[in-house]
DNA sequence: AGTTTTAATTGACGCAGATCAAGAAAAAAC
DNA sequence: GTTTTTTCTTGATCTGCGTCAATTAAAACT
């Protein structure tokens, strides 16, 4: 059983430094009385550790959740009975969007490590959205955002090429913590091998193999989770496929 | 340059009838005067010809479109050269709404056959959505539905067989069809074969072989792109992994 | 009509990466 | 602390599917 105290975290993970809800949900020009009303909405804001869940498939939907701080990853069951990630996600991003048309979890969401969660009750925030101008579009905005994200994925997988897929991966991750002012080429993992694997749609063993093989070629220095971005333009280069020859100009 | 008459289309075709644009974007329990301003809203709906483009990757973002008959696929570049499919779109579906974030389309729509799409002004969209009470919600459900979808493809590429791939893909066609009162078993498929290998990541030549072996085993009726699903149980069991065996309990 | 272009199918071959297996290193449990 | 469990890595083998190549069929032109 996990109890609520946030524990230290190890000082060799790069640490995800804690995001204000508000400023990931709100649009920038809101008020001090309108920013009061938002916070009155968030109602839980708790530390959770890793393993534990957020939300699982099959759950009712009633809340968004939004990272303060740490990992947490999604994933939809297979029925052959291995689970599928599909997504990682870091301070400063949303989870849960993808039940809200039906009204139920279709993914499970789970802590990677420690982590500092807010949950935002839906039909609290669609009222807000009504209330507070600009909060609509902002709402819009950030499921349009997940969408490209996913397409931005689902391109990434469409590469055939291991190393092109892990190389993107990184590079994502890269950008991702650029965006929330973190360090952009060095930083904790806090996914295991497996979980990339999946997410990636390669064998565990492959990952591993082309960690390896990226540390040797000095692309990177990886020391089990820890990772260090080494040969940003090369890495850039695996990523668009320099070596790709299999041109067919245009679809269709 | 496509002309504005919309050409009869060949018998052989399973037809994609019309859809309302209204029942799609709007709640059900719209009154008429507000179906009225609703419609006032959706200003062009024109009919497109195979190869027309309905936006590009690069254009500003102004308006979400609705389909009301025929199929669109979107896509991606890929810097290689070679373009990556992220979609097809059947009647009664949207496209665009990955371009709200940013105001710029990341990705092509060109329509797969002779097809009728509207154009829906988003500022126009959003504005209704702050009067007509209900149409906010439902911005939000098509929004989450978008991203449960894209999620389920995500889901469908994990696997890394082939033949699962491509029942995924024929049985998720046959569920939209249905959805849309359309035959769930006999559809016709726009796209060519070179197009669903760049949606499953899979070679056109490794397509092609499956189609006719799915035929040669009785799964399905195939004639270029005529379909007919005949054993749904065993392509619903190919597709849940039947034989597959890697089974790691949990994932983390 | 005929000609060109594009799409689809099928076969042969090879390789990237899955799978199997075994050992090492952490992490978790006690 | 020790033991157990899980994760990661590395090697050896095998195979599914990508690639190359050639044929056929169907659109799309003129």
């Amino acid at each position: 059983m996990p109890n609520n105290k946030i524990v230290s975290i190890d000082s060799k993970k790069v640490r995800c430094e804690v995001c204000s809800v508000a400023s990931l949900v709100l649009p920038e020009f809101l008020g001090g009385k309108e920013l009061e009303l938002f916070e009155s909405v968030v109602t839980h804001c708790c530390p959770v550790h890793r393993g534990d869940y957020i939300f699982q498939a099959g759950d009712t939907f009633r809340s968004i959740f939004a990272i303060k701080s740490g990992s947490i990853k999604t994933y939809t069951r297979k029925k052959a009975g291995n689970n599928q990630i599909t997504g990682f996600y870091l301070p400063g991003e949303l989870i849960g969007l993808d039940a809200i048309e039906e009204g139920v979890h279709h993914s499970s969401a789970k802590a990677l490590e420690t982590a500092a969660v807010c949950e935002i009750p839906f039909d609290h925030l669609e009222e807000l959205s009504s209330t507070i101008p600009g909060l609509q579009r902002q709402m819009y905005r950030l499921l349009s955002k997940e969408i490209f994200q996913e397409t931005n994925l689902l391109t990434l997988l469409g590469s055939k090429n291991a190393e092109e897929r892990l190389a993107g991966f990184l590079l994502d991750f890269s950008n991702r913590f650029i965006k929330r002012g973190f360090s952009a080429t060095d930083f904790y993992l806090s996914m295991s091998r497996n979980d990339i694997g999946s997410y990636l749609g390669l064998a565990v063993e492959t990952v591993s193999r082309l960690f390896t093989r990226f540390h040797d070629d000095g692309l990177l220095h990886v020391e089990r989770k820890h990772v260090q971005l080494k040969d940003m333009d090369r890495l850039k280069l695996l990523f668009n496929g320099g070596d790709n020859q299999s041109d067919q100009k245009q679809h269709g």
